[in-house]
DNA sequence: CTGGTGACGTCTT
DNA sequence: GAAGACGCCACCA
């Protein structure tokens, strides 16, 4: 069946298909940063690309994007947006402390694979 | 093809 | 530590 590419398949699908896959394990009251997830797929420059993907994710498909943070432990939202605020919220609900600077603390919520 | 853009990251001031 | 410049690369007008 099915040997070379499925025309469904579109390389592009495919890197969707990786960030998603590999953002759901991240687990409840951990973050990873959108350059660990592109480097963890082998591609370490690829953070943007990442970003992307989270961005285009169908809402039928359960993604805890809200864990993946920027390599600052920052949000990358501007604060005040609808985004900004529904990642704190629902990681401040899973336990992940925010500092006085809006930061989290890598050091210790990071998640390490 | 060229240029602008973006759910980022790193280096330099 | 904050702000700006660059780097990266897929996507689009």
């Amino acid at each position: 069946m099915v040997s070379s590419g499925s025309s469904t398949s579109h390389p592009a699908d495919d890197w969707l298909q990786s960030v998603w896959l590999l953002v759901k394990l991240i687990p409840q009251g951990k973050v990873a940063t959108y350059g660990q997830i592109a480097a963890l797929l082998g591609h370490p420059r690829h953070a943007r690309h990442v970003g992307r993907a989270l961005r285009l994710t169908p809402k039928d498909v359960d993604v805890p994007w809200h864990r993946v943070v920027g390599s600052q432990g920052r949000s990358v939202f501007d604060a005040g947006t609808e985004q900004a605020m529904i990642q704190r919220a629902r990681l401040e609900s899973e336990g992940v402390i925010f500092n006085d600077r809006d930061r989290i603390n890598l050091k210790i919520f990071r998640w390490q694979p």
